[in-house]
DNA sequence: GAACCATCGGCTACCACATACACCG
DNA sequence: ATCGGTGTATGTGGTAGCCGATGGT
């Protein structure tokens, strides 16, 4: 991955897709993702120009670079000069915009357009930028260029920013200086990092929002090694719940999607040792840890929850993973590379460290025996596989008779 | 409590074909 | 050692079908 664009092996890589986990030119990227409605909604962003594998985070206008959470703090350390550069977020697409509606979203970008309009928009005529900022969520059936808006914040100001939807979008690591960013109307999607503030209601504030910004079904569950792991049970999160801790950040009994939330607030990732010691479980109802276990990917929702001077963090990081196969998501780095940004609620020595490192062995162990996700190999298979004509569900042969057409979704017969 | 039935969810085989890979000359 | 040709294995996604778990009667 990087450098040469992973689809036509010839074009420079721009982009990055997270979806397909590919480095594709501007080209590929929109022949691949104008070919269904799903790959439009593919979330897409710049590539980082320095380590040319992860997607950009932060666009430095000093040094012009486009660069990845990983390289921007390897950069912008705060015991370099560099630490004072301006940088602004570097905000995701969805869709498959031209060359200029990208140049409108990232103001730095510019990139000759010999295909002028882009092929779907050509197709469709539907594609147009969103820029409205209220409606940071979106809606997967519209058909237009999701352009969602990250709210500026300051690190400790968690409650009283966009009160309105009673949460912010930030793509600030919480626990770094804050870059100096640039004005910037919009920024990016994955790469948000929800706060929450559970003491408050959220007006106007649905499930779906909440429930969609939560990537709930990208967040790594696994609850069942909790004991193994952290040798103590689950009643913890009694006592949270009736404290108000998952109501009120989820504002609702329904544990169905609260529970696929907080069990992954308790799947503290063996690689994240200072999790292990850091986090309380934060719910019950452990019974549907099983149903729950896979791991989907990267995604990373931490909350602070500033009422109880405790967070929560929901790590996709896998015990093989690296840090830097997950430098994109923002605070799993965080938690790889540095001391936890929270105040632990049980002490460093709360638990033997025998008794944890065996436990972190353990769970280490299992964890290599289990296949949590499906990792794309080859993104251009994958997009070929998208493309091609099925009946009931199995791909024909070309020419042949289908029922599907993901490019049509027409019947030919 | 046991037996039966319906429902639900998880898992897997299946398909075509481009591509990765190994092997040989 | 390198290159080109050939054959085989692999991987990709949506669906149907199987099977076990669960709940109601």
């Amino acid at each position: 991955m990087g450098y040469i664009c992973d689809f036509c092996g010839d074009q420079p890589s721009l982009v990055y897709c997270r979806s397909d986990a590919a480095c594709l030119c501007l080209s590929c990227d929109r022949n691949v993702h104008s070919a269904n409605a799903l790959s439009k909604r593919h979330s897409r962003t710049l590539l980082c120009e320095r380590c040319n594998s992860q997607p950009a985070f932060v666009r430095c206008a000093e040094e012009k670079v486009s660069l990845c959470q990983n390289c921007d703090w390897m950069g912008h350390d705060a015991s370099t000069s560099n630490s004072t550069h301006k940088r602004q977020t570097i905000n995701s697409y969805s869709g498959c915009p031209s060359s200029g509606e990208l140049s409108s979203i990232w103001s730095f970008f510019s990139q000759p357009d010999s295909a002028g309009e882009s092929a779907c928009e050509q197709e469709l005529g539907l594609m147009s930028i969103s820029e409205n900022i209220e409606n940071t969520s979106w809606d997967p059936t519209v058909n237009t260029i999701s352009h969602n808006i990250a709210v500026v914040v300051e690190v400790n100001d968690d409650c009283n920013v966009d009160k309105g939807s009673g949460w912010t979008r930030t793509s600030i690591p919480e626990h770094r200086p804050a870059p100096q960013l640039l004005d910037q109307a919009a920024g990016s999607t994955y790469t948000s990092l929800p706060k929450f503030c559970p003491q408050t209601k959220y007006p106007g504030l649905s499930e779906d929002d909440l429930y969609d910004d939560f990537n709930i079904d990208e967040v790594d569950l696994n609850l069942e090694n909790y004991e193994e792991l952290f040798g103590v049970t689950l009643n913890h999160s009694e006592e949270l719940l009736e404290n108000g801790g998952i109501d009120s950040l989820f504002g609702t009994k329904d544990m169905s999607a609260a529970d696929s939330t907080c069990q992954g607030a308790v799947a503290a990732e063996g690689s994240s040792i200072g999790l292990v010691n850091a986090i309380q479980p934060a719910c019950s109802n452990a019974a549907s840890a099983d149903s729950v276990m896979s791991n989907k990917t990267d995604s990373i929702l931490y909350f602070t929850t500033k009422h109880a001077h405790s967070s929560l963090s929901f790590s996709g990081l896998t015990g093989e993973s690296s840090a830097g196969d997950y430098q994109d998501c923002g605070a799993s780095s965080m938690l790889l590379m540095g001391e936890p940004p929270w105040c632990p609620p049980c002490t460093e020595s709360s638990i033997p460290s025998a008794t944890r490192s065996d436990a972190v062995m353990r769970y280490k162990e299992k964890k290599k025996t289990r296949k949590f996700e499906k990792r794309v190999r080859y993104a251009s298979r994958k997009a070929r596989a998208d493309v091609r004509k099925r009946v009931k569900g199995r791909f024909v042969k070309a020419g042949d008779a289908y029922d599907y057409d993901p490019l049509n979704q027409s019947r030919s017969c």
